[in-house]
RNA sequence: GGGUGAUUAGCUCAUUUGGCUAGAGCGCGUCAUUGACGUUGACGAGGUGAGAGGUUCGAAUCCUCUAUCGCCCACCA
C-alpha cells in the first residue's frame, strides 16, 4: 500500500502547498466568469490569530469551490503597514534601545520601520500558506506600495478639488502618550467611578454665587463661560451677567443653552471649549473665547505660573486644594461616567484643539447610503445593512491626519509666510519646495490607515486605470470581522462610490468573533489566546479549517471548539483510510470511466452523491458554510464509508470505487484541501503531473435508476432493523435470517448477510423465529422460542410506540382545519404515515399473537 | 441611556422565509472486531427549545412581557 495507516498532516501539508503554488493554480485562470475577493490585509508586523484562520478559511472555501466550478477566481492578498498599530510596536522597540522618535528624522524613522516590517512580513505570509490559503500571491499588494500611494493621493486630490478637504483647528481625541490624534471610532469609552465636585463661582453683577458641578476641576483654568438652561427658574435672572473665576480671577459670562440638563449636578455647567467636545460645540454656538490650557504632552500651559507644566493629575490636586483654601468648594460626590481611553495604551484621551485634516463626509455618506438603500450590496447577515446605513447617516467629519511618521505622508505644503496658504503637492520627500517663487514647507502628518485601507478594493484590482485585474472590480465577496463593519466596510463603500461611482463589492459577509473554549473573549492579558499555528501542528490545517466553521453562522460570536477540530482530524483520517482501502483494492488503474451502476448499491450511492453535491451547492451559494460542510461530511462518512464500501465488498466494482473516491475528494476539497490533494496525488489514475485536484472540475450529476436506489434504501432499513434487534437479544450469536417469497431479500442475500453480520440468509417454506416487522419484509431472525419469549417485552414496547403515533396522526387528520388549511402535500404525507403505522401495528400484533 | 444579538442534549453549536419523530460534533453507556480505518464499527441513552402569555390547523421559529448573559454605540458636565 502506498499510504500509511494514519494520516499525519504535517508530513504532507508543506509540500502540497508548494505543489499548488508552483503549478500556478492560485493565479486567476483568465477563463470563465470572474469571482473575486480581496483579503483584508493582516498586519504585516504581527502573527496571525485564530480570527484570521476563520477569516481566511471563509474566503478560501469559496475560492476553491468556485475555481472548481470553472470561475475565474482571484483571491487577492494584502499586507497592511497598519500605521498606528505598527508604530506602537516599533516605538516600544525603540524604547527598549533607550531611544525615542525625536532622535530621528521622519525619513530615518520611515526607513527603519520599513525594515522592521519587512523582517516580519514573511511570517504572516507563511502562516497564511500553512492555513492553505489559495491566494494569488503574485498580485499581493502592500499598503505602502507605490500604486497604493498614487491612488490615495489621487483620491485626496479629488476631494481637495471638490472642496471636501479642509484643515482646521478642531477639538480632537488626543493620546498624550502616543502624541497623536484619533478618529472618534478609535476611542474606547469605559465606565469609570470618579468624583464630581461642586465649585462656587462668585457673581459679579449681584451679591451671590453660582455653583457648577464638574468631574474635571483643573479645566476651570480654561473656562470661558458658565452655561445654564434658558428656562431654569433658579438661574434665569443671572443669564447675561458675569462671574469671576476663582483662582484666576478672570471674568466670564453666564450663557443660556438648551444642551444643559437641569436635573444633572447643579444645573450649571462650566464651559471649557478647548478641552471638551460639548463645550467646544457650545463655544461655536455662542462665539466664546477658546483657551488652550493643556499641551500635547498633557501638561498645563497658559495658566498662572504655579500651575504651569503640571500634569493633569497633579493639577487637579492642586486646584482642589486651592479651591478648598478659598472656600469655593461646595461638595463632592461619587459618580460613574464614561471616559474615553486610548485603545492601545489605555491612557485617558484628552480632547485638545489641534490643526488637523478633515474630510467633509456628508456628501460621501449620502451617496453611499443611496446605493445601500437601493440594495446594491447584499449583507450576510442582512441586518448589517441597516447598521451601516445608520452609522453613515450620523457620521461626523473624519479626521484623517495622524501625528506619526509611519504611514503615507499627507501631500500638502504650507506657505512659510502664510499659515493659511496650503497647496497640494506630492513631493513629500522634500522638506520644502518652491512654487512660483514662494517657499512651502511640507505637512509632517500622515494619513489615518483607514483612509488608504478604505480604498482597497479598487486599488488592488487596478480598477481606476483598467489594469490587468480590473475585471475583478467590484469584487464579488467581501468577508471580514463584524468589528470592522464601521471602520472599514462603511468607508470602503463611501470612498468607492465617490471615487469609482460603483459599490466596491456585491456581497458583504461578516463573521463573528472566535472566543475561547469557555466563550470568553480572547485577550493577551487573560492569557487565553489560541494560536492557530499550534492547532495546525497538533491536528493539521484541514482539521482546524473544518473545526472552525462547524456550526458557525454569520456575525455570531462563538467559542472555539476543540471537539469540532478533533472531529475534523478524524474525518481526514477516515477519508485517508477510505482511499487506502480503495487504492489497495483497485491497484493500478489508468482511466476514470463514466460510472456504470450495476448493483442496487451503485445506483443508490450515485443518488446520494448527486444529492450531496446539490445540497453543498445550495448552501455555499447562500454562504452557509457549516451546513455545506456537514452535508459533505455525512455523504462521505455515512453513505460512502459506512454503507457503500461495505456493499461494494460484497459485489466489487473498481469503476465504481474510483468514481466514488474521486467524487468524495472533490466534494471535500474546498473544506479540507490538503488531505484531499495529498490522496489525489497518490492515486495511479491521477499520475499525470498536471493533474491537480485544486484544478479539477466540480462533480456533475451522474445517471442512475431511481427504483434501484430506492430498493437499496429498503435493504438498508432491513439491515438496520436486524442490527437493532440482534443487538437487543442476549448473547453475541450470529443469527440466520429466514425469508419466504421475498425477491429483494432473495436477490441480495449475500449483501444482507455481510452488512448485517449474519451467519446466512436462507429461504424457508415455513417461517419461524422473530419477524423483522418494521422494515416490512417477509423476513425473520431464526431464534429459539426461549429467546423469542424474552424479546416479547421489546415487541410490546414497540407496539405501544406505534399506537401512540397512530393516535397522534389520526388526531391530526380528524382536525378539519388541518386537512383544509395545511398544504395538500403535508396532509398526504400524514395519511401515508398513518397507513404505514397501521400496517406495522398489525404485523406487531400478529407477532405477539404467535408468541402467546 | 440607545441599539443589537443570544438563551435549544453534560459541553460547543445548528435547525434559510412557521410544517415529517428538533439535528451535529465532542462527551457518555452497551457491545463488537484479526487486515481500509481504535483518529474504528454497530447499537443506544440524553431535550416540557430560559420563563409567562398571545396569534395560528400547526410555534424553537411570529407578537407581548419577564429574567439572565454578551456585543456595539453614546458628549450628560
Amino acid at each position: 500500500m502506498k499510504l500509511a495507516k494514519t494520516y499525519t498532516p504535517n508530513d504532507y501539508e508543506p509540500s502540497i502547498y508548494a505543489l499548488w503554488e508552483q503549478s500556478g493554480a492560485f493565479a486567476p485562470s483568465g477563463q470563465g466568469e470572474p469571482f473575486s475577493m480581496v483579503m483584508p490585509p493582516p498586519n504585516a508586523n504581527a502573527n496571525l490569530h485564530i480570527g484570521h484562520a476563520l477569516d481566511m478559511n471563509l474566503k478560501d472555501i469559496l475560492a476553491r469551490y468556485y475555481r472548481m466550478r470553472g470561475r475565474d477566481v482571484a483571491l487577492i492578498p494584502g499586507a497592511d503597514h497598519a500605521g498606528f498599530e505598527t508604530w506602537v510596536v516599533y516605538e516600544k522597540h525603540l524604547q527598549k534601545e533607550g531611544k525615542s522618535r525625536f532622535d530621528f528624522t521622519r525619513e530615518q524613522l520611515y526607513s527603519q520601520v520599513w525594515k522592521f516590517v519587512e523582517d516580519r512580513r514573511g511570517d504572516m505570509e507563511l502562516q497564511l500558506r500553512a492555513l492553505g490559503t489559495s491566494a494569488s500571491w503574485d498580485d499581493l499588494v502592500f499598503t505602502l506600495d507605490k500604486k497604493v500611494i498614487d491612488t490615495v493621493y489621487g483620491t485626496f486630490k479629488q476631494l481637495w478639488d471638490d472642496g471636501l478637504i479642509y484643515r482646521g483647528e478642531r477639538i480632537v481625541n488626543y493620546c498624550t502618550v502616543h502624541q497623536t490624534s484619533f478618529a472618534d471610532i478609535e476611542v474606547e469609552h469605559q465606565t469609570e467611578k470618579s468624583k464630581i465636585w461642586q465649585i462656587a463661582y462668585p457673581t459679579l453683577d449681584s451679591i451671590g454665587e453660582i455653583v457648577v458641578a464638574t468631574t474635571r476641576p483643573e479645566t476651570m483654568l480654561g473656562d470661558t463661560a458658565v452655561a445654564v438652561h434658558p428656562d431654569d427658574e433658579r438661574y434665569k435672572k443671572l443669564i447675561g451677567t458675569r462671574v469671576q473665576l476663582p483662582l484666576t480671577g478672570r471674568e466670564v459670562p453666564i450663557i443660556a443653552d438648551e444642551y444643559v440638563d437641569r436635573e444633572f449636578g447643579t444645573g450649571a455647567v462650566k464651559i471649557t471649549p478647548a478641552h471638551d467636545p460639548n463645550d467646544y460645540a457650545m463655544a461655536e454656538r455662542h462665539d466664546l473665547e477658546i483657551r488652550n490650557i493643556i499641551d500635547h504632552e498633557g501638561k498645563l500651559v497658559n495658566v498662572p505660573t504655579h500651575y504651569e507644566g503640571l500634569d493633569i493629575k497633579a493639577a487637579r490636586k492642586k486646584v482642589l486644594a486651592a479651591l478648598k483654601a478659598e472656600e469655593a468648594l461646595r461638595g463632592e460626590a461619587d459618580i460613574e461616567h464614561a471616559v474615553g481611553h486610548c485603545y492601545k495604551c489605555g491612557s485617558v484621551i484628552e480632547p485638545l484643539m489641534m490643526q488637523q485634516w478633515f474630510i467633509k463626509v456628508q456628501p460621501l455618506a449620502e451617496a453611499a447610503i443611496a446605493r445601500l438603500e437601493a440594495g446594491e450590496i447584499e449583507f450576510q447577515p442582512a441586518s448589517k445593512a441597516k447598521e451601516v446605513i445608520n452609522y453613515l447617516g450620523q457620521l461626523k467629519d473624519w479626521n484623517i491626519s495622524r501625528q506619526i511618521p509611519w504611514g503615507i505622508p499627507i501631500p500638502a505644503f504650507v506657505n512659510v509666510n502664510d499659515p493659511t496658504d496650503w497647496i497640494y503637492d506630492t513631493r513629500v520627500d522634500e522638506a520644502t519646495i518652491v512654487v512660483d517663487g514662494t517657499t512651502y514647507k511640507r505637512e509632517e502628518d500622515t494619513f489615518d490607515t483607514w483612509f488608504s485601507s478604505g480604498q482597497w478594493p479598487y486599488i488592488v484590482t487596478d480598477a481606476l486605470d483598467q489594469g490587468k485585474l480590473s475585471r475583478f472590480f467590484p469584487s464579488d465577496f467581501m468577508e471580514t470581522g463584524s468589528d470592522l463593519l464601521r471602520q472599514w466596510v462603511s468607508r470602503m463603500i463611501m470612498l468607492s462610490v465617490y471615487r469609482t461611482g460603483q459599490v466596491p463589492f456585491r456581497t458583504v459577509y461578516m463573521h463573528g468573533m472566535v472566543n475561547d473554549e469557555h466563550n470568553q473573549k480572547m485577550s493577551k492579558s487573560k492569557g487565553n489566546v489560541i494560536n492557530p499555528m499550534d492547532v495546525v501542528t497538533e491536528y493539521g490545517s484541514d482539521a482546524l479549517r473544518m473545526g472552525i466553521i462547524a456550526g458557525r453562522s454569520p456575525a455570531q460570536s462563538q467559542a472555539f471548539n476543540t471537539g469540532a477540530v478533533v472531529a475534523g482530524r478524524n474525518f481526514c483520517n477516515k477519508l485517508w483510510n477510505m482511499a487506502r482501502f480503495i487504492e489497495g483494492t483497485v491497484g493500478t488503474y489508468q482511466h476514470t470511466p463514466k460510472p456504470e451502476p450495476r448493483t442496487l448499491a451503485d445506483h443508490w450511492i450515485i443518488r446520494q452523491l448527486n444529492r450531496a453535491r446539490t445540497t453543498i451547492d445550495d448552501h455555499l451559494e447562500g454562504y452557509r458554510y457549516a451546513e455545506a460542510a456537514e452535508a459533505m461530511y455525512h455523504a462521505v462518512w455515512d453513505d460512502v464509508a459506512d454503507w457503500y464500501l461495505e456493499a461494494n465488498k460484497a459485489d466489487p466494482s473498481n469503476d465504481m470505487l474510483v468514481y466514488v473516491l474521486d467524487t468524495c475528494l472533490k466534494l471535500t476539497h474546498p473544506f479540507a484541501p490538503f488531505v484531499t490533494e495529498t490522496i489525489w496525488q497518490t492515486l495511479s489514475w491521477h499520475e499525470d503531473i498536471n493533474d491537480l485536484l485544486i484544478s479539477a472540475t466540480w462533480p456533475t450529476d451522474v445517471d442512475y435508476n431511481d427504483i434501484a436506489a430506492a430498493e437499496f434504501s429498503r435493504l438498508k432499513q432491513l439491515v438496520s432493523e436486524t442490527r437493532f434487534v440482534a443487538g437487543d437479544l442476549p448473547g453475541n450469536d450470529r443469527y440466520t435470517m429466514l425469508y419466504m417469497d421475498d425477491t429483494l431479500v432473495h436477490d441480495n442475500r449475500q449483501l444482507i448477510a455481510h452488512l448485517a453480520r449474519l451467519k446466512s440468509v436462507e429461504k424457508v417454506d415455513q417461517a419461524r423465529g422473530l419477524r423483522l416487522a418494521s422494515s416490512g419484509r417477509d423476513a425473520w431472525l431464526d431464534i429459539s422460542d426461549e429467546t423469542l419469549y424474552e424479546h416479547q417485552s421489546n415487541l410490546e414496547q414497540r407496539l405501544a410506540d406505534v399506537r401512540a403515533s397512530i393516535t397522534q396522526l389520526q388526531g391530526r387528520l380528524d382536525n378539519d382545519s388541518y386537512v383544509n388549511k395545511a398544504p395538500e402535500k403535508l396532509v398526504a404525507e400524514t395519511r401515508q404515515q398513518l397507513s404505514d403505522n397501521q400496517a406495522l401495528e398489525q404485523r406487531l400484533v400478529r407477532e405477539l399473537d404467535v408468541l402467546s
